[in-house]
DNA sequence: TACTTCTGCGATCGGCGTTCGCAGTATCTG
DNA sequence: CAGATACTGCGAACGCCGATCGCAGAAGTA
């Protein structure tokens, strides 16, 4: 029995026929992993909370999963599922990929916790290889190697992660911070106001009452345009 | 005794003059959590092992420091007291502001940990803010408002995230990649012989022989430059 | 001297990811 | 049909983690 671990889940066959039948699947996995860190963030994604939450015992999902980080790559090659590739293949590199850096920005608004993920290195998946041959396939034309394109995706897919941070940020000046940002929040309200870094000041201060000036989809499209046109060439 | 521990540790005095002497200080703390994320990562940053490392106890850590969190607060503010800021001040809003960026590079070079750290928001402590007041400074006399400001340093920032991620990637490919990233590897290899995704299958290739066209540093330039010239108007 | 306030830290708690081994069940083989 | 085989769920446990509590002792204050 070689037991040959070391091997991506997603070229580990799910199931080899013998055997009682399992009580559920990778996906279900996946479905109550993503529910869970919808819900609570992706902290909240414990072995024993997704166990508990299938009915199952934490022990089971090793029958599924070989790790925890084994879960969060079924999970996020899940949600990105959910993107839509509609209505593409018509148009210019530049608005292909806006349209895709559309679609990246509305699966990571729809599950922040994929920010919490990001940190590393992205896993890929089956779906998220879709999503990237798509990205690749828009700078086809382009005068590119591989490396360039490839870097080209990933420095998109970095701008696209820190807009949605920065619109979520936003977002939670309404409802109650997480309490640890308070600190950093009172923290920033004091430098403001001790009179060093005037230029930290200025802009917390600007950046308070401006609300509505501009819809944030039309702010995230001019963003990426401009600096995809500067990055690529035009 | 209200004990109010919902506060920044920046605004947390460090001594109250009371008591014994410390055996040690914040910034012994820091540095022994950067070396160890140095030498290990930063999961090997444990309040064991930096107590270990201190010569002490876990327990006594928590005289210094509320939270692990709140170490690597610390630990984060002590590399970004490495940024130098020479030679600032006698440019061009881009030329000052790509100055940042290679000193902000330079951080991330020499402490990869720093990669896991920026998941989440990034802390914000002294150092931090004084090189944050440097780039907002950069801008200042460009007519945006604080908030596009704000983002646009952001977004800087996660460029250069992006960037160093590509980097240590490529570096990582000499040496032996930590097992299960092999696994990821192994799967790329997989899907590129399948036929499907030829895009990725073609970027992969070309990709792999390509190796000292330009320097890291200039490719790092030249992106930089490129991205903030589309991306603030120029 | 008496009191206050800090220090280091042993002991411990609850929670985590993960492993082991066993009992039970479905399929395959002859 | 009978035996072997290869899976299943999972109770129990291991080791490690971050964090807490409370106490003994030292430094400063009055």
């Amino acid at each position: 029995m070689p037991e040959q671990p070391e091997l991506s889940i997603w070229l580990r066959p799910e199931r080899s026929g013998r055997g009682p039948a399992p009580g559920f699947d990778r996906d279900r996995l996946a479905q109550a992993g993503v529910e869970l860190a919808d819900a609570e963030g992706l902290a909240a994604v414990t072995m024993r909370a997704v166990a508990t939450s299938l009915g199952s015992a934490p022990a089971s999902l090793y029958r599924y999963v070989a790790t925890r980080d084994e879960l969060i790559e079924l999970m996020v090659d899940r949600v990105n599922a959910e993107i839509s590739y509609d209505g593409l293949g018509a148009g210019e590199w530049l608005d292909e990929l806006l349209l895709l850096a559309r679609q990246a920005r509305g699966v990571l608004l729809r599950h922040p916790w994929l920010l919490d993920v990001f940190n590393g290195t992205a896993p890929v998946g089956p779906h998220t290889l879709v999503f990237l041959d798509r990205c690749l396939g828009a700078l086809a034309d382009l005068s590119l190697d591989g490396r360039q394109k490839l870097e080209g995706v990933s420095v998109l897919m970095a701008l696209v992660t820190a807009l949605v941070r920065a619109q979520l940020a936003d977002r939670e000046g309404a409802e109650e911070p997480p309490l640890w940002r308070r600190a950093q929040q009172q923290y920033l309200a004091h430098v403001a106001a001790t009179g060093e870094h005037p230029h930290v000041a200025a802009a917390l201060l600007e950046a308070r009452p401006l609300k509505g000036s501009k819809s944030p989809d039309e702010l995230f499209d001019r963003i990426v345009t401009r600096a995809l046109r500067g990055l690529l060439g035009f």
